[in-house]
DNA sequence: AAGATAGGCAACCGCTTTGAG
DNA sequence: ACTCAAAGCGGTTGCCTATCT
């Protein structure tokens, strides 16, 4: 048996919310508050709505002060970045912007913000199954790496990646004392990123940059070559990095998004002894880095924050400026948590 | 002009957490 | 310590509108 239903369901009302329902709604909660019970608030007020639905569409529209729509770019960098650091926790992302609420910015992400930040992973994945269809050795083709990851985790992953490679690269990796930690690169995997570079014909000296130092070293600990049973010794470093708000030091304590994460990462990199030419070449075309090493448009690659909608009000289109101490923080803590570094 | 498709968003569903008794 | 109702939360659904063919 379950669990009886919070109200008759039967004699609800669903759907869109008429105008005289929001006017009941907003005036006895304006007056009264809500009593601490929400499930009586409807019959009290006598409306034919179920508690919960009354609850909902006070906190997400008729609450004072909520903004709808019109996500400044200042939003976006903050949302962006406690994505990577916190993933799909909404409500704690909405705690960090008020008046947003965790249903328009969950919705803002899922129909906007992800497209705007990851739009390339797509045509490149489309690239790499053409690519991967030519293949007659045998392995599966479905089994990508990528798709291994749960599009959470990939999408962390790759904004991580992205974000790095367009943060000056020299700058992150010479000033930050934990990327000294990070493995070398395999020489296959640099020979394959190598080999990729030397087809394009991308003479962007950013993005030749981002190839050598950096992102490298971040492929590296993100996809290690030895197999490293003992997560538990290494996975897991304390960060020095004071936690940014409530929301991430929730994050950093609790870690269980993080590990949840980092148990997703080893899951998929126990399994692989071997790194095979086929793998090999997946890392070398892990999106930003195909992106970035792609079709040699160097515009392109500066305009990945930019939008593709043709929105200008932005004037630093690319820049992540407004959160830059958000950034190094929250992400590489993450990183630090979360990858063993 | 009409149908098909895609995008955006409000609302719902159901699981988890919280806290009072 | 346990139970259970209420609240919180994230994922999903479905409707409406805009755009494409």
């Amino acid at each position: 048996m379950g669990r009886a239903p919070c109200c008759d369901k039967a004699n609800v009302k669903k759907g869109p919310w008429s105008p005289e329902e929001d006017a009941t709604l907003k005036s006895y909660i304006e007056t009264n508050g809500t009593g601490g019970n929400w499930i009586a608030l409807p019959q009290k007020i006598g409306l034919k709505r179920c508690g919960k639905s009354c609850r909902l569409r006070w906190l997400n529209y008729l609450r004072p002060n909520i903004k709808h729509g019109g996500f400044t770019e200042e939003e976006d960098n903050i949302i962006c970045s406690l994505y990577i650091s916190i993933g799909s926790r909404w409500s704690i992302i909405a705690a960090q912007l008020p008046g947003r609420t965790d249903n328009d910015i969950k919705n803002y992400w899922n129909t906007r913000l992800k497209k705007k930040l990851l739009g390339k992973r797509k045509q490149s994945s489309n690239n790499n199954n053409l690519n991967q269809q030519k293949d007659t050795n045998g392995i599966d083709e479905n089994s990508s790496y990528s798709n291994s990851l749960s599009s959470s985790a990939l999408e962390r992953l790759q904004l991580h990646m992205q974000l790095q490679s367009l943060q000056n690269p020299f700058s992150f990796y010479n000033n930050n004392p934990t990327a000294l930690l990070w493995p070398k690169l395999h020489p296959s995997q640099e020979k394959m990123i190598q080999i990729s570079l030397q087809n394009s014909n991308n003479n962007n000296p950013m993005i030749q940059n981002a190839f050598t130092s950096p992102q490298v070293d971040l492929l590296e600990n993100i996809i290690p070559l030895e197999n490293n049973n003992n997560n538990n010794n290494n996975s897991i470093m304390h960060s020095s990095v004071a936690p940014r708000g409530e929301a991430v030091e929730k994050s950093a304590t609790t870690n269980e998004g993080i590990q949840e994460l980092e148990n997703e990462l080893d899951e998929i990199l126990n399994n692989r002894n071997i790194i095979t030419m086929e793998d090999e070449y997946r890392v070398a075309e892990f999106d930003c880095f195909r992106d970035m090493n792609s079709n040699g448009s160097k515009d392109q690659n500066l305009i990945w924050w930019s939008n593709d909608s043709g929105d200008t009000k932005s004037g630093s289109s690319n820049s992540w400026d407004s959160s830059t101490n958000l950034m190094q923080e929250g992400m590489f803590q993450d990183y630090e948590l979360g990858y063993g570094l």
